[in-house]
DNA sequence: TGTACATCAGTGAACGCGCGTTCACTGATGTAC
DNA sequence: TGTACATCAGTGAACGCGCGTTCACTGATGTAC
């Protein structure tokens, strides 16, 4: 019965989740760069010592928020990837996917795109693998579309890069807006139009190439 | 006379350079969040209190460098705006010219990539503004374009915002890689050919819409 | 041109403070018999 | 089931250190006459 946690072991998860949560909450105004032991420690409500029974340093724990944040942006692109329908349809589930996940987690998007280009070199190369792992998935997607018949393999990441950057600025412009804000309305407009004329321009691709009619997909 | 600088102002001036450079310098590591004022002072070769006598804080100092920084993007912005001739020329020139300005300017470029949603408020907002103010310059010149004859003012600043973000997207790839490496000349490729499909998707808009044959423009 | 005074960029000593890290510890939980 | 011992998550005191900021200062540069 491995499964069974005893009272030990919940009491030391219970700290753990204490301190990613108190750091999640600080990295609201501060990059990771600037978070102290210390000041994680007294949101979480224990000892600056307790800290070393679960990470080295803040960079450690910056690393495991990395892996936290981007499995569940990790199940909002297989979610994308699955949806299916017409074009329109799915451009529009997939910005609608992306409200969600802002809305549900925005902490851990905010860390993710702050830490993405941010001053701590191992998170940052933690987010860009991730990233770019999101990117090799998309594009694999890609390919096995009918509309993706015929593309190389480097057009179809040159593709799939153009999304997974566009993702990021979206779940980004929805952080910066309030979520109350008609500011918000706005930001599912423009995401919506974007995706549908970079759409409109994989129809399109290569241009001057010979291409399916539309209503012929 | 108010033009000739006396020897008083010349060193003033050399020791503000002299503190820019140092943080720039600092900042290839770090974000503006975690600068020290020492550090600064250490690497500039200054006493820490020599610091006051040009900001206030490293915050004060941060904006300066924004501004400094969006000068020469915003050069490079208007180059990329006055190109003429076809499509896939422009596209061309305009990925150059960030490769350019990625080679003359790393330091700078990689201050407003990490920034931008970096963990100081006012330098984040510094930087959104400023590149705000970039998407309206392009909405306009788009506007004036034949191509963009038709389009919603709305539409015209969606298209910037994409264009935009695509440049800030590409000088972090560029910064990314390194500049003797194969992998720049990836880079130049794939932005290349995401310029182009973004493109092909601007001539086939709105979905849907009749428009015009490419080789009438 | 020369002199007397004002300005002010940069200095150097001093301060109190919060930081990260160490260490020996406590006491509840887990394990062996 | 009961007892004796081991484990280990969290404690609390202590440390040395570099930080940002203050202050009175120096001495070269600028200005007025």
């Amino acid at each position: 019965m491995s499964e069974t946690i005893g009272a030990r072991q919940a009491q030391r998860h219970k700290t753990r989740r204490a301190l990613l949560d108190a750091a999640l909450s600080l990295l609201e105004e501060q990059s990771l760069g600037s978070l102290g032991l210390r000041e994680v420690t007294r949101v979480a409500g224990v000892t600056p010592t307790a800290f070393y029974r679960h990470f080295r340093d803040t960079e450690e724990l910056g690393i495991a928020l990395v892996d936290e944040a981007l499995q569940s942006l990790h199940a909002t692109v297989r979610s994308t990837l699955a949806a299916s329908g017409e074009a329109a349809q799915r451009i529009d589930t997939t910005v609608d996917l992306m409200a969600e996940l802002v809305r549900e987690y925005p902490a851990h998007i905010r860390f993710i795109v702050r830490e993405r280009h941010g001053g701590v070199r191992r998170v940052r190369e933690a987010v860009s693998g991730q990233l770019d792992a999101f990117a090799r998935e998309v594009a694999e997607r890609l390919g096995a579309d009918p509309l993706g018949a015929g593309w190389s393999a480097d057009d179809l990441l040159m593709l799939a890069r153009l999304y997974v950057d566009h993702m990021v600025m979206t779940v980004s412009a929805y952080l910066a807006a309030g979520p109350d804000d008609g500011e918000w309305a706005a930001v599912t407009r423009t995401a919506r139009r974007q995706l549908r004329l970079i759409h409109a321009g994989r129809l399109h691709w290569p241009v001057g190439r010979a291409r399916p009619e539309p209503d012929a997909l």
